[in-house]
DNA sequence: GGAATGCTTCGGCCCCGACCGTAGCATCGA
DNA sequence: TCGATGCTACGGTCGGGGCCGAAGCATTCC
């Protein structure tokens, strides 16, 4: 955060390999690991340390440190507007043959995915509303939380937020409740143990199932049934 | 316009120094030629040509060619909103005491100056407020539309919007309107064929025209009366 | 405690590409 | 026809930076 941040240095980031991959992969609005990333980047973690560094320092990367682990996240909806008119460009000037399917992988995309361990997407934004509006859980900033009515809501229907925050018998130090910005809605859904919790128990029931191993899930017939009938939610 | 166009190659193009300069001076919509752009660039006419080559190869660029001269501009409104997302990027994350000395350039450019090919500044803003407020436009997250009344109300002072929107008789697939987030008022003026329309005939009324062949606009006498009864606007 | 894991720093290699000087093509004005 | 101008093509230099191996901290697990 140091440097005068002129256009071409900002592109310049964006403008290699291995730092443009990270980016992409990091468009989700997860927080991933600097392992990960080198994963995806296809180099080894040394180098993507070096490319963390530098992303992080000049502003459009956003680190926290848990345990070992250090995430990386975009550091603003900002950052993930610029990569995303990258894409949209990218996209635009490919050979039209040589253009990646467009349209159902992306709708699949906006409707529902996962973030990280919970649901986003219209669904997830849609799930965060409805417990909201019940006075399930509130958002006040960056914190979130669980009211008492919402853990016995959570309880009736299956997802057991004790047994979430706990591991091996001992409590997690990990964040129970908070909201997450949602890429392609641009409202918060609910990130956390709770949220991992109800994605975890979505899976569990069959409510939704992953399309192509990606990051889209898609609503089950079963799961239209049980998000009506639980959370009062038509998607 | 062969390469299988990544998100890496465009921003690398445009990571450079002398080809952001480049893009940055088009971003006005005018046409320009290799010499005037190796100017704005500080490096010489057979490095620029190179640096055109490129960007003119990847899809970025688009010439022109009129005698011995060539005229280069920018290919699409796609990139100039590229370069427009850059720009807040960097402009966002520069630190914010050393903001690049503030002067009366910069004065006339937050006040009024065109925006690819649209107006922006506290002129392009207050435009958009006006439309707003009077029914003619609406704005909804990244959307805009233009309502019937609006249609009416813009016919009536001369901008047929029909014709802005049709090419040789055909319709143009360009977005009609939209939102472009502004750079210097961080508020959303309005873009596309729309916005495009008003600008052009605010030139050629001769409400509005260029300072120092920069992308700062001065309102004439004129255009000042015709602001303020068209749009009820006092800048 | 010791071992394993995640991440970073350091040093050195090496390739890409930005730059310019020179030279070669087009176009315009006499 | 002959310069002058705008632009492009080629060759050579050189500096930045991407990459990895080795080594060093920090944290967690057993």
């Amino acid at each position: 955060m140091v440097s005068t941040a002129t256009i071409a240095e900002i592109a310049a980031l964006a403008g290699d390999p291995a730092r443009a991959a990270m980016l992409n992969t990091l468009m989700d609005g997860r927080a991933l690991t600097a392992t990960e990333l080198a994963s995806v980047a296809g180099v080894t973690p040394q180098t993507a340390s070096g490319h963390l560094a530098r992303l992080t320092t000049a502003g459009l990367l956003a680190v926290e440190k848990q345990g070992r682990h250090r995430y990386h996240r975009l550091a603003s909806p900002m950052v993930a507007q610029m990569v995303e008119s990258l894409s949209q460009l990218a996209a635009t000037l490919a050979p039209p043959g040589r253009r990646v399917a467009t349209g159902p992988r992306d709708l699949a995309l906006r409707t529902a995915r996962t973030c990280y361990d919970h649901l986003a997407g219209r669904l997830g934004v849609a799930l965060t509303d409805a417990l909201l509006d019940a006075g399930h859980a509130e958002i006040d900033g960056d914190a979130g939380a669980v009211t008492d009515g919402g853990l016995a809501f959570f309880a009736g229907i299956g997802i057991d937020l004790e047994r979430a925050t706990t591991r091996n018998g001992r409590r997690s130090s990990r964040v129970f409740c908070r909201p997450c910005l949602d890429w392609s809605e641009r409202r918060p859904h609910l990130a956390g143990a709770v949220g991992a919790a109800i994605c975890s128990h979505a899976f569990e029931q069959g409510w939704i199932r992953r399309v192509d191993g990606s990051r889209a899930v898609a609503v089950t017939r079963k799961g239209e049934q049980a998000l009506r009938s639980a959370f009062g939610i038509a998607l």
